[in-house]
DNA sequence: CTAAGTGCAAAATGTTTGCATACTT
DNA sequence: AAGTATGCAAACATTTTGCACTTAG
């Protein structure tokens, strides 16, 4: 299961260069595909795949489950996600699909919480907070059923 | 996007009465199928589809995405979830896949901070907490890399 | 030279859809 | 009678896999 990668190669190289331009922003791997191919240097989709696994289990990317079915999306993280000591959660609206990050101190005490009263590690990274945000929900305010 | 049940259908019935016997278990559509398939009285796997996700609208079953590619889990809120106010959230072994329930004030609190500091509303019922349980951290630190 | 990575096309998988039929109200 | 729901099979979309070939160390 944890697949990391050996070998530097130039498809990597390239995905990785890539990436690095659009740190925060989720993306998923047709994007990627698509991406290259308009540059005019495709890269086979399925070491999109396996490259963006990897670069996963490295902790160089995340991994977003918005819903089965539509595709996973990936996301570089950047310098943006390491302020300080502070990690980085994500929350993501149901209704419009906006990612938001958040640094936000309750929220490692919440891990901390959770760890020692619970026994269970949280991986922030992993960790996906749904809900709706500010805009949605003003709007859902207004257009009732 | 938002299904709701109008008519009582005996298919409905059916997968109701199945589903109020595992409250707190999470099952997939194809589960659901071949438990009926199995009682021989199959129900059309559309049909699951279909009323699984109404029942989801209707906020009797939860949904739960694991990974883009598995099948999503469906569980039914059964009282467990409900102890007096509190609401039940999940976190989810990345290594076992086991899934938790937790009652926890501080979760609670936590939501409420994110929405009056963060202007996010979070999903406590689609929200997914993943890390590691307290067996699999242990397994890690004796099997080294 | 060996292990690892690539790319293609094919398979696998979970979910959705079109449509004719049947059921609820 | 009108509006919904069902069930089948086919369609879909994303992700994975088998395999022969290339490349990195």
């Amino acid at each position: 299961m944890n697949q990391r990668s050996k070998y530097k190669t130039k498809q990597r190289e390239i995905l990785l260069d890539y990436l690095v331009t659009v740190p925060g922003e989720h993306i998923t791997a047709g994007d990627v595909c698509e991406y290259f191919r308009r540059q005019g240097a495709p890269i086979g989709q399925s070491t999109i795949y396996r490259q963006l696994e990897k670069l996963v289990d490295e902790g160089v990317v995340n991994k977003y489950v918005i819903d089965s079915h539509s595709p996973a999306c990936f996301e570089y993280i950047g310098e943006e996600c390491h302020h300080g000591h502070e990690v980085c959660f994500h929350c993501k609206c149901e209704r419009c699909g906006k990612l938001i990050h958040l640094h936000c101190e309750e929220l490692e005490e919440f891990g901390v919480h959770l760890c020692k009263e619970h026994n269970f590690r949280m991986d922030p990274v992993r960790t996906v907070i749904y809900g709706v945000c500010a805009e949605c929900a003003d709007a859902k305010d207004k257009e009732p059923e």
